[in-house]
RNA sequence: GCGACCGUAGCUCAGUCGGUUAGAGCGCCUGACUGUGGCUCAGGAGGUCGUGGGUUCAAGUCCCAUCGGUCGCCCCA
């Protein structure tokens, strides 16, 4: 069989032999913001393109180069979903959840698109899991989700050393500008030692001349200002409070003055997971508080944050570290047909067993009984169900342990309750 | 957008200075006294050597192009 069509560039089908692996993630996700009064929610594939210029920024490359961007039938700008935020509170506004509950604690599993080059851990189609929490103001909020974090990865089974959290403050509207003004004027004194992508930087969002990876760049902006002199006083109040909050909840986090998040709506509490082991796309996931962005999307002023956690990326360490994952999922039993006469008959058995709520697996392409025995054991079935002339005869089947190898038989109207007894319900 | 490396069975790979029917391991299928798995043994299926062109008496091997993959720059999950 030659293939003729591959999956797209950037794209990738998550086989049999992994998704169980993702699925594990997706739960312990789940489990973990359903713990800390999260709920779901779900989100169009893709929106109108304006949302995430409006939300995400124009500035930013997600939004400049990056966009799935396409035109329905009616001529509307739609694009594949780039980011898990700007939809969420899109919904938010839409929905009106906030004349429910002025908070709102929503977690996500989406994938998510953009269109750049591939490489270790940055793809074209890949997957995120989100958690947002809307309408506090409070450091609280800010302690609280990053707490979750890093238990999140903790439950995980990645052990502390492997993964270190970055925090620091960007400031908002009101003493952000000062701090930008500074930094900006900073490179302009060191204009010729830049890089060309930080000279270009400059002019339009300065403060990522910051989180350059260039290491002269990064030798020049160590003496760069910092932001915490030109904080205004409630930021400073905020982010001083959520250091002692931190603290107090013993979460650990290093204070990194570069950490400059690349979509225009975050504001004060910046933050990123590092991981060991990623190449160099390290950052397990990234967020941030964004109190402008309800606003900024036609909504009230209303304070939020979150987080995006990027599932390929968590994969990616899990396996690193030899975190224990769980195995495949197999069947508890396997039905092997001796003789043609036991064909239906197995089948029959199979799907009575199947709705009494045994995973059941059988041969349906006609094999011979020893290539039946094969597929039991390589099933890694709990028992085999020997069915024959013989148990056809006496109504019974034979049961055989396929790792003790005992076998004794039964009669198929005791088989549920013999069963019941020695396996887990599925 | 730029750069580096890599494309030979389902998977991991070998294939000499270009030279006959392109190999191995694993996996898969069948069989080893008629109703019993793992181990062993025997046999088998599976490849237009990514694709197209060129050089040559002769190309998996050399050259060019193209497509795909991987990693890096940039940016981010």
């Amino acid at each position: 069989m030659r293939p003729k069509y591959f999956a797209p560039k950037g794209t990738e089908d998550i086989l049999p032999s992994v998704s169980h692996e993702w699925r594990f993630v997706e739960s312990q996700w789940r489990a973990v913001c359903e713990r800390y009064g999260y709920r779901e929610i779900r989100t169009p594939i893709y929106e109108e393109t304006e949302l995430f210029r409006r939300g995400v920024g124009t500035e930013t490359d997600i939004v400049s180069k990056e966009m799935f961007t396409f035109r329905d039938r009616g001529e509307r700008d739609l694009a594949l979903k780039p980011e898990g935020t700007a939809p969420v509170v899109r919904a938010y506004i839409e929905h009106g959840l906030y004349a429910q509950s002025p908070l709102q604690r929503l977690y996500y599993i989406t994938p998510f698109f953009r269109d750049e080059d591939v490489q270790k851990g940055r793809y074209r189609q890949a997957h995120q899991m989100g958690a947002e929490i809307i309408g506090s103001a409070e450091p609280y909020a800010d302690a609280e989700l990053l707490s979750m974090l890093v238990y999140f990865f903790r439950t995980l089974g990645i052990p502390e050393d492997w993964f270190e959290l970055h925090l620091n403050t960007m400031g908002c509207a009101e003493c952000r500008p000062a701090y930008r003004e500074a930094v900006q004027q900073f490179g302009r004194d060191h204009f010729d030692q830049l890089c060309e992508t930080c000279q270009h930087r400059l002019e339009h969002n300065p403060l990522r001349i910051l989180d350059c990876k260039v290491p002269t760049c990064r030798a020049i902006t160590e003496n760069a200002p910092r932001i915490d002199p030109f904080l205004c006083e409630p930021c400073r109040t905020h982010f001083e409070r959520l250091q002692a909050i931190l603290k107090a909840l013993e979460v650990a986090y290093v204070r990194d003055y570069r950490l400059v998040r690349g979509l225009d709506y975050y504001t004060r509490t910046t933050f990123e997971v590092l991981a060991k082991g990623l190449g160099a796309q390290n950052a397990l996931c990234g967020g941030g508080r964004y109190d402008g962005l309800v606003e900024q999307l036609g909504g009230n002023p209303t304070p939020a944050l979150g987080v995006g956690i990027g599932l390929e990326r968590t994969l990616m360490v899990l396996r690193e570290v030899g975190a224990p994952l769980p195995e495949a999922p197999h069947p508890d039993l396997f039905i092997v047909a001796f003789g043609d006469s036991a064909r239906l008959p197995a089948l029959q058995l199979a799907e009575s067993l199947r709705h009494a709520g045994f995973a059941t697996d059988l041969d349906i392409t006609g094999r011979s009984p020893k290539a039946q025995m094969r597929l039991a054991n390589d099933s890694r079935a709990t028992y085999a169900l020997l069915l024959g002339e013989d148990e056809l005869a006496n109504q019974t089947v034979s049961v055989r342990n396929l790792q003790t190898r005992e076998q004794e038989t039964v009669a198929q109207s005791e088989l549920t309750e013999w069963l019941n007894t020695r396996l887990p319900r599925s």
